[in-house]
RNA sequence: GGCCCGAUAGCUCAGUUGGUAGAGCAAGGGACUGAAAAUCCCUGUGUCGGCGGUUCGAUUCCGCCUUGGGCCA
């Protein structure tokens, strides 16, 4: 049985996620976009060491900073670790909703052929749009014209041979596990302080420090320097806004993604939302 | 004590030659199938500091008051 432990960032699903694993005897898989990278700890508030030895931690801190990853490789990786486990209760823990539903849900990703986008992306919106309409208009038709991002996605598909839309009128959008979905819930304000205060612990735990590292290692192209708590030191870097101010910044994006995560959560899944270890546990027997 | 400049959305401010007002940010809502901590969309009623006066009508003009800042004594 896979036991799903999402909700907002900042509300406490790494601890909870330990109580509940030794309470049923299971082990805790990562649910989470950035924290498989390795090195990037402080910033993506990644399960200290010591925690990880108190349970059998899977996919963390596992892929080179510069490798790019993908919600592909995560179906693929998280359905390995799934086999691995066998019948040991696990719970996956993480607030990255994509990853868990193409993880647990008939989701296909299929082999991508070599294909040179460069012509679409030059494109103004409106030429892009018109262009993706031909490509694949039932999906066009859900994107909303200013969505660069998965236009192009949908074109990379369509031309690779696979048209997205196909690919989901094939799918029954249920889980292929037997799985129970939890969220952890807290009332927003004070999901927003805990945030705060979060942010404060990580520059005392060193996050200037461990940033300002790995940017001398590899530069700032890695993909996972897209994080929340690295790509706002950049602009303190050049000399643009104060230590204090990126500080605010680091906040109020954690903020937003807060909402956006519960926006996810309310419309992509059928939670139950618990408040600890103990409601779960309730609710499974 | 005198003079000058402010007081408008949670914040910073714009504006109305008199017909009760709008930007950015914040905040809220939403979309989401190979970047997802990504990408994108939608949402602006607020005693226009207070009390009077002029006016058909005042946030706008006038007076007084309160309050913040500056300058002069």
């Amino acid at each position: 049985m896979i036991i799903v432990l999402t909700g907002p960032t900042g509300t406490g699903k790494s601890e909870l996620a330990i109580r509940l694993a030794k309470k049923l005897d299971g082990v805790i898989v990562n649910a989470d976009a950035f924290q498989v990278y390795e090195e990037l700890s402080i910033a993506t508030a990644k399960p200290t060491p010591e925690m990880m030895m108190e349970v059998p931690h899977f996919l963390f801190d596992f892929v080179p900073l510069t490798s790019s990853y993908s919600v592909a490789e995560y179906q693929q990786d998280l359905r390995s670790a799934i086999a691995t486990v066998g019948d040991r209760p696990i719970i996956l823990a993480g607030g990255t909703g994509l990853y868990i539903r193409a993880g647990l849900f008939d989701y296909e990703f299929p082999e991508e052929a070599e294909v040179d986008i460069s012509q679409y992306e030059a494109m103004d919106e409106e030429s892009l749009y018109q262009a993706a309409k031909r490509l694949d208009e039932q999906e066009a038709l859900t994107i909303h014209p200013n969505n660069r991002v998965r236009l192009l996605r949908l074109i990379k598909m369509a031309l690779s041979g696979r048209k997205k839309s196909e690919i989901k009128s094939s799918q029954e959008h249920k889980p292929i596990y037997d799985c129970r979905f939890f969220g952890l819930q807290m009332d927003r304000d004070e999901n927003y302080s805990r945030v705060d205060g979060r942010v404060e612990k990580m520059f005392s735990a060193g996050l200037l420090e461990e940033v300002t590292s790995l940017v001398g290692k590899y530069g700032r192209t890695p993909s996972a320097f897209k994080a929340i708590g690295v790509k706002e030191l950049f602009p303190y870097f050049d000399g643009e806004i104060s230590l204090a101010q990126a500080k605010e910044d680091i906040k109020k994006n954690t903020r937003h993604y807060v909402k956006r995560q519960m926006t996810f959560f309310r419309h992509q899944f059928d939670l139950t939302w618990v408040e600890d270890e103990d409601d779960i546990l309730r609710c499974l027997r």
